[in-house]
DNA sequence: ATGAGCATGTAACGCGTTACATGATTAG
DNA sequence: CTAATCATGTAACGCGTTACATGCTCAT
């Protein structure tokens, strides 16, 4: 029985301190949800696997509900299967799953309104996401300005992570205004296969 | 019955022009696999579905092997599914689930050399992928100077996303060269709680 | 002759998402 | 009183990957 890489996820986050499946659920939302994510219903069975193995070990403490709340903890094999993990190469994924690319690679025979108003939507989304980061990312400096620098911290790997994902917004959002640019200064012409650019009498676009 | 976003990759590479399912499943290796990608087990059983809903036709042309070779074209109900789908807000996916991004979150309590290496390593491989991206987009650059430039060519929508790759490219690699730089001027310090690296008499980490 | 490339399919399995199910406490 | 938050689980379903299965042609 092999260990997920939900499974590596989660040690990552009990390495930093003990949690209960449903912290481990909210916590992969933000912020390591901005590079891996999962539902509670693949967490608990997944922390099952994880004791199993001897990786975990939970506590229960009184909580609300029908059933008991358990605090997880990793263990010192749990911190050692982790750390042998982080520096075996990743599984090496050349298909990163984009359906905005997929629409992009498309979008020669859709309407060019349209497909702008899509990508200004996009554009906005993403702006939104940049703002959210760069918040984060300044109070993380200020509030850990010493450890950011320390590779041995936690907040290191955080502070890499964020940058990460700090700089690949700011990428797409220049990738967006090109596309928009070309988009927008090209001619007026209409979708789809037969498209006679100039063949109507008027004005064609500037 | 609904079409699947491979569904809609395979109307993109059919709309461009006609391929049997084996050239399919090739295609959505390069280019297009840089941002979808799929095996062709997925795709026959796909393009049954895509015929079904009468999106593509086939004709049998004679080729090799026990069973009949088909050649898929898109059909005009299939274009106008396609160009529909395109322009449709893509579903927000807050996660594309990086593995290496991970490996950095619980790096610090991994062995300091180790995760150097690891890192070099992937480094190298990005290299070697910007190399081929910048390959392909001069090439593209030069072979459709003018295509490019027209957001009503197909040409248009190849180079959009190998702009977007190769820009995601770059950034990563300056992301990494940060990392290792951070890595490596940091104190030399022992991993995660114990791992005497220099326990023997000398030096000791400041 | 041996293997690579062309060509099409099915089956098994794992991971991820959505929905189903229960119930206490606290804030509005 | 009603909704949100905390808390834990199972079941069904879809998509993706890997393996199984067949067989021709062409180059080495």
């Amino acid at each position: 029985m092999r260990i997920s890489t939900l499974g590596f996820a989660v040690l990552g986050l009990l390495a930093r301190r003990e949690r209960t499946g449903y912290q481990i659920a909210a916590s992969l939302k933000r912020p390591v949800g901005y590079f891996w994510s999962a539902g509670h219903s693949q967490i608990y069975p997944e922390l099952h696997r994880l004791e199993q193995l001897s990786l975990v070990q939970h506590v229960v403490v009184d909580g609300p509900g029908p059933r008991d709340t358990k605090r997880y903890a990793i263990t010192d094999a749990g911190r050692q299967a982790l750390s042998e993990w982080v520096v075996r190469p990743p599984a090496a994924v050349e298909s990163p799953r984009d359906e905005l690319l997929l629409k992009v690679y498309s979008c020669w025979l859709a309407d060019r309104g349209a497909v702008i108003d899509m990508v200004r939507g996009e554009r906005q989304r993403n702006l939104e996401l940049l703002e959210r980061y760069s918040e984060l990312r300044e109070e993380h400096e200020t509030v850990w300005a010493e450890q950011i620098r320390d590779p041995a911290t936690a907040e290191f790997g955080s502070y890499a992570t964020l940058r990460r994902g700090l700089d690949h917004q700011r990428h797409v959002l220049s990738w967006f205004d090109w596309l928009l640019g070309v988009l927008q200064d090209a001619a007026p012409a209409r979708p789809g296969r037969a498209s006679p650019r100039d063949s109507s009498p008027g004005t064609p676009g500037p």
